[in-house]
DNA sequence: TATTGACTTAAAGTCGGGTTTAAGTTGTAC
DNA sequence: GTACAACTTAAACCCGACTTTAAGTCAATA
């Protein structure tokens, strides 16, 4: 089965002119052409377009998924360089959550503070609020966001 | 103590350039001026700073973090609305996280299957093992990526 | 007072990832 | 054969968050 370029941003949940993009960038190296020249998407394409949307969900720049591409369309002998790439994706997707989990700390401080406030009509009770009283959960956040 | 706009820069960690793009753009109403018209930072001023960096750390966006620091300004009236800020950002990086932790599964994946095609020099490995021979953690998730 | 380094501004440039526009072409249906 | 939707391209535009540039000003030191 074939397929235009709508038809396929329909079927991946793009718009065309992304696809477009993404061929003028050397990402679809594998899409051909009829001979008119309108781009014909095979049932194949479909994965690689997976394969695109799931590298980019891991922040992976464009280039970077470019270079992924034509190393797959390779063969086996750029497997080594592919298993690096992704191991550095991963790298960076841990370190980024591990960032996330420390803002979400940071959050659910400031959600406490700022409810506290509210339930005393001022920000004075959870500023000046001693430590003692100061749930635990939040008595190191309070230090390291001292003036916060 | 007073500092100019390239001394904040410094203990704060970002350009001059950057301060001065802020304060364009209303994200440092609190900064007042020399006579001469050159930017004099106080103390009290790091603080904010500091709020901007926190903010901009959960990925909030700049008009939104403007948008935080005039409700601040204006005091204890505004408490209810910074709740419903903060309690939105917190949101979006819980989702966030989700999200990651998801890419972080197929990149799991994703390493186990070219550490699995460097070991046997070929993806056709990885790519046809059985499912009784596939690992459990990625029975599931090869599933959702066939052919990816 | 003259120099010098750091400041000032507006405007333009950069980057990533697209979207929009304009002018023209393809392919299908009647 | 003509109409029409959907395709083609290059080029321009958009966004957020800056950075750079150019031309000019301030303020501290010699």
């Amino acid at each position: 089965m074939f397929y235009t370029v709508g038809e396929m941003a329909k079927l991946v949940g793009v718009a065309p002119s992304t696809l477009r993009y993404y061929d003028k960038e050397g990402l679809l190296p594998f899409v051909e052409r009829s001979k008119g020249g309108i781009r014909v998407f095979k049932e194949s394409d479909y994965e690689w377009l997976k394969v695109i949307e799931c590298l980019k969900k891991t922040g992976m720049q464009l280039k970077d998924i470019r270079t992924f591409i034509f190393m797959a369309m390779e063969g086996d002998s750029t497997i080594g360089k592919r298993l690096e790439l992704i191991t550095n994706q991963r790298k960076a997707v841990l370190r980024r959550i591990d960032e996330l989990q420390e803002t979400l700390a940071t959050l659910d401080f400031k959600k406490w503070y700022y409810e506290t406030a509210k339930a005393h009509g001022t920000t004075e009770v959870p500023k000046n609020m001693p430590y003692e009283e100061l749930p635990e959960e939040f008595r190191e956040i309070r230090k390291r966001l001292r003036g916060i």
